[in-house]
DNA sequence: CTTCACGCCTGTCAGC
DNA sequence: TGCTGACAGGCGTGAA
């Protein structure tokens, strides 16, 4: 489900309400998401422990705590983290409940049960390679112009693959790689290689601002998304091709196709992609 | 090295 | 109504 303007979205929301909190249990009812170290051994590590800061790196999260260790959590297609009054209705999917002491809860749900939790010292969050491996992520520094250009002119793959490679760009998504080739004009089948100079700028500018904006409007709810609050994102409702097969282009009124591109659905207007 | 198909899970929806 | 197959905001693995 969630990209990096979900991800981003729930840290902020929980930054605000758990650090500072102490994890006073940990129930546990689907111990394999936990990758590392086993179930029974994270609970040691996270009880009477206090949250100290919570980071975002692509589409993974990191809780450190007050004993140096840091929970990660990724959310892969279906995760939900909520954060509620204890004695609230469950989700029906919670998998995962962390007792706070400010008679809070945070839950972790999982409707497809494929996403991943770690707790590691900061020295072992190397083992993740996912993390360790990740390219520059939309709207910070290293997300250079001239960095796109270099990476763009080595790789002959489809341009829609090399937008959800995370070792090449950290935190696009099947949406908002999409939106992002919508907004800059591009067709997802074009080798990346090919793109001439202009479209390398195009399409820079195109994964910032739609980034931005997904980041701007609290995420896009397609389908399973919430944020901690059980809220929807907004920006399902500005999305330019992600979703509406068949429906007209917001640019020039032609119908909106979909095709598969790196084995990802793959939505675009004919008439403004190229 | 890069690229691609497949598996992991469960739920939903279109088509028969 | 009930069944089957395709597909779904991701990513790691192994093969070509």
């Amino acid at each position: 489900m969630p990209e990096m303007p979900e991800v981003e979205t729930i840290r902020r929301q929980l930054a605000e309400k758990i650090i500072g909190c102490m994890i006073t249990d940990v129930t546990i009812s689907l111990p394999r998401l936990f990758k590392w170290p086993t179930a029974n051994e994270v609970k040691a590590y996270l009880i009477h422990q206090t949250i100290t800061a919570i980071k975002r790196r692509g589409k993974y999260l990191l809780l450190t705590l007050s004993n140096e260790r840091v929970l990660v959590i990724h959310l892969r297609m279906t995760g939900r983290l909520l954060y509620q009054v204890k004695n609230q209705k469950h989700d029906p999917y919670t998998r995962i409940v962390f007792h706070l002491d400010n008679d809070k809860e945070l839950l972790y749900a999982d409707t497809r049960t494929l996403g991943t939790l770690y707790v590691m010292s900061e020295a072992e969050l190397t083992n993740i390679t996912g993390l360790t491996s990740m390219g520059p992520e939309p709207l910070t520094p290293e997300f250079t112009l001239d960095y796109f250009q270099t990476l763009l002119a080595k790789r002959h793959g489809k341009i829609k693959a090399l937008l959800l490679n995370q070792q090449a760009i950290g935190g696009l998504g099947n949406i908002y790689a999409d939106e992002c080739l919508a907004v800059a004009g591009i067709d997802p089948e074009r080798p990346a290689s090919d793109l001439v100079p202009i479209e390398v700028g195009k399409l820079h500018a195109a994964v910032n601002r739609v980034i931005k904006e997904g980041i701007e409007d609290g995420g896009t709810t397609f389908r399973d998304y919430k944020n901690s609050e059980g809220a929807s994102g907004t920006h399902q409702h500005r999305l330019w091709v992600y979703g509406r097969t068949g429906q007209p282009c917001r640019r020039c009124g032609e119908l909106i196709l979909k095709k598969i591109v790196a084995g990802r659905g793959s939505h675009y207007c004919p008439n403004c992609q190229h």
